[in-house]
DNA sequence: TTGTATGCGTTATCAC
DNA sequence: GTGATAACGCATACAA
């Protein structure tokens, strides 16, 4: 591998003058300057990443990562997970990362008492504070899971996709024709379940004209039940739900049961899965997630701008035999 | 972050018996030897990784990974990309890869002129000199795709794992009931489709009683017709093919086209899927195969052994959604 | 048994 | 406009 030591060797100059050429910074004759690119490229030199970390590590970056305890989501289990699990990791090139998983801290009324170089944070009303702070501070935002005003990067699937996918799922079950029921946890309509719906049913609409999707089902507390239809569908597409035994209450209201396709998994579901109770489920790698946020941080805040905008998880289908 | 610098300082001894004491290389006197200890723990001391990448960095390493042409099989195609994405990555750390997809390369009758600190490769007779040259010389060789004798480490996918989840999408298909035939090109039973075969049959002996796969159709050149069944199949399993456009030939055969379960994923299958003639497909993640054999290389090459044995990557499962 | 010096590749500061 | 040099954290050879 070519150095910058190399390169000035070559071009009879100090690795001072080609530092100045590879990172622009001028003062540099032209026609050195142009000996130097030459090499630069026929050598195809490429800065040691060993080298820029060790630099990096002296800036002694920190970040802060807002999100919520597993007990109001069972997202938030993986999420943090993957997140900490990439902190972990960072550590070793030198950054820290700073987790606040409860709205009562009281960072979220004082905000000028972080000392980070960026934040990440899953967008609740409860950290608007912080995020306003960041942006007037112009630390870099990153926003996990859904979409926010003013962030810096985006994190997170494409729910329009999933809902298309578990449509794909549904057809596949309901062997391409027959009524779908959509269940819900809840009423408030968020983001991740109308998109989900939406792309669902646009799935339904442009390759399944057999299929259609047109009733919705809202429970609190398994009382799903007064709403199901009389007429036993072909299938229930389960949109996030908190807690998944609500499966086992649709599972039993027909003869027949009924298939179940679902979103993410975590332990409930696999377990769910396991018994053959769910058919399958759409996942938007939670963990991934968690772990992206933080590598997108670092690359803001060490001046990657590519690292701005959308970043998109995978979406993966898992069925009982690779839960 | 703490370094060897400041636990040094604390333990009022130099960086020198810092570090002899986290290598475990005595001369170090025992109460001292605990003082450290004690700090390292305290302070949850990790060493810094590129501090170690530039260490690493001087060992100018070198591998050599022996592949075959796309033309071979579209497998190669994703396995090569894979391997020379992470190749490309790896270079930035001052380690350096050399590619062999040639049976003719002239490496392959002198090994000795092979100037590397270890080997990938699929496991092919024609690489065998390559292999035992490397064993006698002690240097690690991975295995990727197939397991293969003598080897330090192997990357691969679980090949029964991936035929239980083909059986799994099959009587998704299927409504869980009915024959399956067994498609596959060629004659020869190599491990990749006795393997999925195998745990394909195991898993509808398992889980689901009412189905079966007792026929199979070997082709070459579409002749598979020939064997078909008379009577229509619930779908078909089609295990590793190189041609994927016999697909069009099995779904002509029967008034009602049957759908097909398939492995893999290149650039034809997904056409097809795209086209709705494949149902679903079981994929191995060929480019992290080849991203994980290199850096499986690199773990052992620098003396860390964990990197041994076995790895194996994720099997997804894709439809015409998420191609 | 212990400490010191050197170098890995890059960045950045400073003197000329 | 240019070059010399220190520093990042770690490993290691060598001196004491």
């Amino acid at each position: 591998m070519a150095t910058i030591k190399e390169i000035a060797a070559r071009a009879g100059v100090s690795i001072g003058t080609v530092d100045r050429v590879l990172h622009d910074r001028g003062h540099v004759a032209p026609e050195k300057r142009e000996e130097i690119l030459r090499l630069v490229k026929e050598l195809n030199y490429r800065p040691n990443a060993s080298a820029q970390g060790l630099i990096i590590a002296r800036k002694k970056l920190r970040f802060a990562f807002f999100s919520l305890d597993p007990e109001a989501h069972p997202f938030f289990r993986e999420l943090n997970a993957g997140a900490k699990k990439e902190a972990e990791r960072l550590r070793q090139y030198g950054v820290e990362v700073e987790f606040y998983e409860d709205f009562e801290d009281r960072v979220l009324e004082d905000p000028d008492s972080l000392k980070v170089d960026g934040v990440a944070m899953v967008p609740l009303p409860q950290f608007d504070g912080i995020r306003d702070w960041a942006i007037r501070n112009a630390l870099p935002v990153v926003a996990v899971s859904t979409r926010m005003d003013g962030c810096t990067a985006f994190v997170g699937c494409d729910y329009r996709q999933a809902g298309r996918i578990a449509a794909g799922l549904t057809a596949m079950v309901a062997g391409g024709k027959g009524d779908v029921v959509i269940v819900s946890e809840g009423t408030e309509e968020i983001t991740s379940f109308y998109e989900r719906v939406d792309g669902f049913r646009a799935e339904l609409a442009d390759r399944y004209p057999r299929m259609k999707a047109d009733q919705t089902c809202f429970f609190i507390d398994h009382t799903v039940k007064l709403d199901l239809p009389k007429k036993r569908p072909a299938a229930f597409y389960l949109v996030n739900p908190g807690d998944y035994s609500i499966c086992r209450t649709l599972q039993e209201h027909y003869q027949n049961p009924v298939p179940i396709i679902t979103n993410d998994r975590p332990e409930e579901c696999r377990r769910l899965m396991e018994e053959g109770i769910i058919a399958a489920t759409v996942c938007q790698q939670p963990e991934q997630q968690g772990s992206l946020a933080l590598t997108s941080l670092v690359d803001l805040a060490t001046g990657r701008r590519e690292a701005a905008g959308d970043h998109y998880t995978e979406l993966s289908i898992h069925i009982r035999q690779n839960i």
